[in-house]
DNA sequence: CAATCTTGTGGTAGCGCTGTCAACAGTTGT
DNA sequence: ACAACTGTTGACAGCGCTACCACAAGATTG
């Protein structure tokens, strides 16, 4: 009867708050609201919970109000350098906000992204911002039961579970092939590797951009579904250069590709552009410092991560944004890597 | 006095232990240890919350249990490669284990580091993974009264917190200098960025050789503060040029530098290794598909964020590893870059 | 057969904090 | 002078779960 539990040992606010002469609220209070307090009970408490070395407990106070200040971001990849410039502008976004980040990493799997889902869920988060629109219908299923703010990010597209910020892969890739095209270029060909929904997209738009010019044929194309990298992109390139060896350019579904298509040209003595056009996809900083320059469509992908931030932590704090879809397009970044052909 | 408080119109556990049949402690031990109940009472509780949809509350678990399943990660960048390898490792290993991750960044700022360091110790995290051993004194306190297992990860040194996995970035550096020196090249430049205290200790490994060789010069050192990049390698290297026209050869303080070097080097009609050889640090995945590849530092950073997160969580559930500092090494990848002069 | 151990189950009492409401000054208006 | 405010403070109960203990029922022992 004495007691039944060890109590933890650590300082709780009741300690503070005997301290400073207030009663626990009042010390709660000081925490969350401190203007709320005279001046002189907030100098007390202040100096009450720095003398005792106070650290609230945020399991306590998660269970008391009912609510989190935790955001949940779920990304399909932490190598992956696109995704990284996301996480930037995220986190930089949320170090000037209440609110903390909680990453988890899908690793392109929908599957293992609704068992990550379940996991947020039982943490209530206050916001949540999810990457892609190609959720499984019991992944959705959990998000509208999270009855809290959601972003998707990456892509736009129809039907939003709540709020989007991204662009169109497909209009981008579009661009830039018919760059390519207007430049002179006539078999161009396309590497693609890690097909996810997104890659799909920029093929989609290099489809059609071919289609659209009478250019499209089936042998220029080479995907694969193996995970994306310099040296992979070398190895796409040489199995297209052995399909159809006499392709003029190279449309590469993202910039690592498109890297390892030059160095795929060093090693083969073709120069660029002059022997073969290339064009990468998110435009990475190391395009532009590359002999030759490539030609990239820039993302925005820093913003995208900041405005998801933002838009959620303003629905959060009940101003939603007046409309829920954020397209935050995309610029052709022309360089030497796509200069006309000269013939 | 009727109901002060909204309950919050989600299931809790004593409906499903009441749908169930059971008392709300037996349905509590279900979800955390199921094999403790018979055969006929797991299965009942199973499919009473399988179908009321219920979804345990986080924070009422870690406030009546005073523990957590988190395991906070400090990291200074993210859009690093060499960090997001580290994390790949941390996530990967936490997926095995019961254990989830909560990621925050420090931008290579100790006092962000210290002001973080404060935000988990609010969280009680179950462990915690810091990089680096350059703690300020009041960040070493607050990892001190967190009183969890710590694991400081991509460095190893005298005075662990508590735990440490990575290997010595001096005698990685002084490696491939002294690596250069026996290839017959004399004046060895070196360039560096983002002088966080790794690279520091890499620069103490390149003097060391060099004036073990007897061949350090001040003039041949180029360095700066700014955040590294590709770009910024070819930027710092044509400062080193001018500096010290007659190098040839670079030590660059990671693989960023070395193929911003390399793409410098195109520019200006320099012949890699004839005419400069390159050696970078991390060995990045590009550095074997550059033309000509790069030699490079292979640090095995994969390794690393798994065995913190091994290290760690043995730790939580008691079972420390026999010896607290764990030295991965590394490799030096010898590649075309650093060929012998043929002189 | 009683004495012991094991296994499964339930009752009780919190974990540390905050929402809600009430109360009590101190101020202002008429 | 009294009512009607505003600003500040406190009492109370409870958020949803689990630690702790107790105890019943079966298994094992001498």
């Amino acid at each position: 009867m004495e007691r039944k539990r060890a109590k933890s040992g650590e300082i709780r606010l009741t300690e503070v708050a005997k301290l400073a002469g207030v009663s626990p609220i009042t010390a709660s209070r000081f925490f969350r609201n401190p203007q709320a307090l005279s001046l002189s009970k907030r100098e007390r408490v202040a100096s009450a919970a720095k003398e005792l070395g106070y650290v609230p407990n945020l399991a306590a106070r998660a269970l008391a109000s009912q609510r989190t200040e935790v955001i949940g971001v779920l990304i399909p990849s932490l190598t992956n350098n696109v995704f990284s410039d996301v996480l930037r502008g995220i986190y930089d976004a949320s170090e000037g906000s209440r609110y903390s980040i909680q990453l988890a990493n899908t690793r392109y799997s929908i599957l293992q992204e609704e068992q990550l889902l379940r996991l947020f869920q039982a943490q209530k988060p206050a916001g949540l911002i999810v990457t892609g629109i190609d959720q499984t219908a019991e992944s959705r299923a959990v998000m509208e039961a999270m009855n809290c703010p959601i972003a998707q990010i990456m892509e736009i597209g129809p039907d939003p579970v709540d709020m989007m910020v991204g662009f169109s892969h497909y209009d981008a890739a579009f661009a830039a092939v018919s760059h390519l095209v207007e430049q002179g270029f006539k078999r161009i060909g396309f590497v693609g590797a890690q097909m996810d929904p997104r890659m799909q997209r920029r093929f989609g738009g290099y489809r059609d951009a071919m289609k659209a010019a009478s250019l499209f044929a089936p042998r220029l194309i080479v995907t694969t579904p193996v995970p994306t990298s310099i040296t992979l992109g070398g190895s796409v390139f040489s199995d297209l250069l052995s399909k159809a060896p006499d392709i003029d350019a190279v449309c590469c579904g993202n910039d690592d590709l498109a890297l390892g298509v030059l160095f795929e040209c060093q090693r083969r003595h073709l120069s660029v552009p002059e022997d073969m056009a290339i064009v990468g996809f998110n435009d990475l900083e190391f395009m532009a410092s590359a002999v030759p320059p490539l030609t990239s469509v820039r993302t925005n992908r820093y913003e995208m991560g900041r405005s998801a931030v933002t838009m959620v932590t303003a629905a959060i704090e009940g101003n939603r944004p007046p409309q829920p879809v954020l397209d935050l397009g995309f610029q052709l970044m022309i360089r030497e890597s796509s200069s006309p052909r000269h013939n």
